[in-house]
DNA sequence: ACAAAAGTGTTGTGGTTACACCCATGA
DNA sequence: TCATGGGTGTAACCACAACACTTTTGT
């Protein structure tokens, strides 16, 4: 921001600055539970092994266009399918990066699990039993899903990107036990939706199994 | 991480990256209130002017490193100063430098204000008056005073830098209001302090004022 | 009719807020 | 002894958890 010591820095002699990795953990929520999207690496190190999808910042990129990069040449999946992404710290533990020191400028993605095509090189892991990868990237895993805990139910943006537009009560309920691994009261979650401003809950739309219609709530706006 | 189209990569050749500022926001706790660090910039872009220390990250420096030279080199603070850092996020709102595209990656940073120098180029700004800032820097205090809103008396580790090692019932009043904006009261803080695990009370060191001697507060360990 | 699954009602509890009152201190 | 300022007690309230009970649905 200033010439100082360490840089040569303003714009016509590049200054020397770490590697900024732009890293990205995809979460997914769909009747198989919550997972995290892990892909096949193409080139070293850990060529052929999953780990997130990551890019290096380019220059004049945003971190936006470059997370939105990171999706799409890594993983295959397109900004349309990204119903939410945030931001969840910037790391630089110095073993993260086998070749130099780098920082990882790390955020969830929360995407849409409709019509997944399941590629070889694209696996959905349960969060409850992700592998071991390379890198950081266990650490990312964890802090994504230690925020989600914290904003499921709480940030409207977050939950609404999880649940997508429209769920019914039991979904709500699977979701909370997925996402906090503690069990809750259907009873007492279908409460508080109620009182949740932002939510309709249109009748009962179709049979689905043996007992009740369960309500199903949907996002207004 | 990976090769890609928009970089040259990998340690020999020069990766074509934007610049990363690493920004600090000093807060500070006394009798005058809480308040902001702002020093003189000695270099262009608005040089003269006030605004938060911060440094481009240099090559294989750490996150923590940068920090505590920006505090160093462009508020004069010492590294022994700082009670407590942590991290606020990372911002690249296009507009914040006006040279050239750049990301800052930014803290907050909690100072003992004891023996203040107060020289011409650090002024406290108190935190409610605080005047407008260049680049993107109103965005940076205004997110610290979010964070600090919801980690004073949750975050043991921000707190105990905000009060120091030892303070009052009443300090602890004035603390809340002066940080949330909302008068609380002093009973029932009281009660949440002598429920806090990790603070023990000395009875009654000194004579203050004119009224009852307060307890005195002071962290373990 | 029965079992399964979801909605409804009720009770208890812990934490928070508000406020009245008591106690220590200095002038 | 009085004003000042901090500690103590207590009642109202609210959010939440737990659980019993009722209603709806498919077989």
């Amino acid at each position: 921001m200033t010439p100082s010591g360490v840089t040569s820095a303003d714009g016509s002699g590049l200054p020397s600055q770490p590697l900024i990795a732009v890293d990205v953990v995809p979460m997914r929520w769909s009747a198989e539970g919550l997972a995290v999207g892990v892909a096949r690496r193409e080139f070293e190190p850990f060529a052929g092994r999953f780990a997130l999808p990551g890019v290096l910042l380019g220059a004049g990129e945003s971190l936006d266009d470059a997370a939105a990069r990171a999706l799409r040449t890594k993983a295959g999946i397109g900004r349309e399918r990204v119903r939410h992404r945030f931001q969840i710290g910037a790391f630089d533990g110095p073993d993260r990066d086998p070749r130099r020191h780098a920082i990882s400028i790390a955020s969830a993605a929360v995407i849409d699990p409709a019509a997944e095509p399941a590629t070889d090189d694209l696996r959905w892991e349960p969060v409850t039993e992700v592998p071991s990868l390379p890198f950081d990237h266990d650490l990312l895993v964890a802090e994504t899903v230690r925020q989600l805990r914290t904003r499921l139910w709480h940030d409207d943006a977050v939950t609404r990107a999880l649940t997508g537009p429209r769920f019914s009560t039991p979904d709500a309920v699977r979701l909370t036990a997925a996402v906090t691994g503690e069990e809750v009261h259907q009873s007492n979650l279908r409460r508080s939706l109620a009182a949740h401003a932002g939510l309709s809950s249109a009748p009962a739309p179709e049979s689905a199994g043996r007992g009740r219609r369960p309500l199903v709530w949907a996002w207004s706006d």
